[in-house]
DNA sequence: TGCCGACTTCTTGTCGACAATAAAAATACA
DNA sequence: TGTATTTTTATTGTCGACAAGAAGTCGGCA
């Protein structure tokens, strides 16, 4: 993976905002896992740039808090913080809950035809078994939901949590079973109609239910015993 | 006031924060008002650094939203979005309600006392009729709350709120009366009351109609019919 | 006189080099 | 052989200078 990002002609800085974007994916996607050091000299040599620019990059992804800065000494990807999972867990579903009950108010046509198009690439990704693309594909569905909403603070806390929730997902993407993903699909179904309906009440009970769902599943995935050799004779 | 700021002993790394957190005092205290252009080389002579640094502290403020750059050409401090005021209202209210909730459930003694000094503070500026000291106290009471609630991302978006809300008040803090900051001081009690007998409900109903007040305040200031000459002869 | 284009200037964006700091390695000592 | 101390090394933080882009200025042309 050491092929230089050569992007020779730079539009004056556009430079920066590649480096951004390209290593808040890798991030996300784990492609960079949490620990993992991130040198500048590396980088600059990656993207044919300078220091500066990447530099830049750095301090707008640690102000997301993506990575972590240890002064004078390293930078490295956050680590998952699974002591404040429970906080995550509940500012998650809170955001789940407000911002489809937004959407079921505020809505026009055309967020119901970006929703849509986020479902059918969901349901695509299930059909599939594409497990990555389901994770992806699932936020990007939420994010259109909170985008319908209205409301640029939740819209930006949202897909906070739900990048957080990738990454943790991803971490566990091996056991996704099959059954989940396609209650999923109808929950999602279940949910527009409602956010159709301008049904505030029941898009609020949806997204609790949905919240809950994933919530419960994530938590499973954490606290699944898998101590194959418990049972063994001694 | 182009008194240069001369630490000459910085440590390293330090500079770039004094820088960030002097900005973001002066921008959120409309010392440096909406649409003031913010010049590196300038900053650079005021703080004694080189524009690294200055930039660097001006990336983070971009970051949370408090200036804006314009490519290639200007940066300059963020002008108040009033056509948001509807959705900031909104988020903070939601915020105001769920990290009272949450400090009921989650306060520590510690927490409280922390709480009780803010509060303190807040009667004081209130006593003293200091309106600038009022709003600064005021958000810090909130956000004690808020900390005692124990979720990092409600207390980082709810401080957020609140900073901005202490621009668009201070825009309008002449106009203060002297009934309203003696009502808040007493829902303060009431809710630090609700907080420590843990009853989640009725501190969510307080600060409900805590943030509805508030709200309302703001409100009024910005529909305030203040057309003098409205009435004279033509 | 009015409009279009080159030029100037000012600010931002980028660069390569240097300084400081802390970890790691090497050395001295008990 | 183990520990404390010095030296080395690698990486970050800072600097001054240069390049590029955009707004404003000036001059030429119809």
């Amino acid at each position: 993976m050491d092929e230089t990002e050569k992007l020779q002609t730079h539009r004056r800085g556009s430079g920066v905002s590649t480096v951004y974007e390209t290593l808040r994916n890798e991030i996300i996607e784990l492609k960079l896992p949490p620990g993992s050091p991130i040198d500048e000299q590396q980088l600059s040599d990656r993207f044919a740039l300078s220091r500066t620019p990447i530099r830049e990059a750095l301090v707008r992804l640690a102000a997301e808090g993506l990575i972590t800065t240890l002064t004078n000494r390293a930078t490295i990807v956050s680590n998952i913080d699974f002591l404040g999972l429970p906080e995550f867990f509940d500012a998650l579903t809170l955001m789940y809950r407000v911002t489809t009950r937004l959407a079921a108010t505020n809505h026009t046509e055309g967020d119901i035809a970006a929703i849509r198009v986020q479902q059918k690439a969901f349901e695509i990704a299930v059909t599939n078994r594409d497990v990555l693309g389901m994770i992806s594909t699932n936020r990007d569905f939420h994010i259109a939901i909170a985008q319908a909403g209205r409301n640029r603070y939740y819209v930006e806390l949202f897909t906070r949590l739900l990048d957080e929730g990738r990454r943790i997902l991803r971490l566990y993407y091996s056991s996704f079973n099959d059954v989940l993903p396609r209650q999923y699909v109808g929950e999602h179904e279940e949910m527009i109609q409602a956010i159709i309906n301008r049904d505030v009440a029941r898009a609020d009970s949806l997204a609790s239910a949905h919240a809950d769902q994933i919530v419960g599943q994530i938590r499973s995935y954490i606290t699944a015993d898998s101590r194959q050799t418990a049972g063994l004779a001694l």
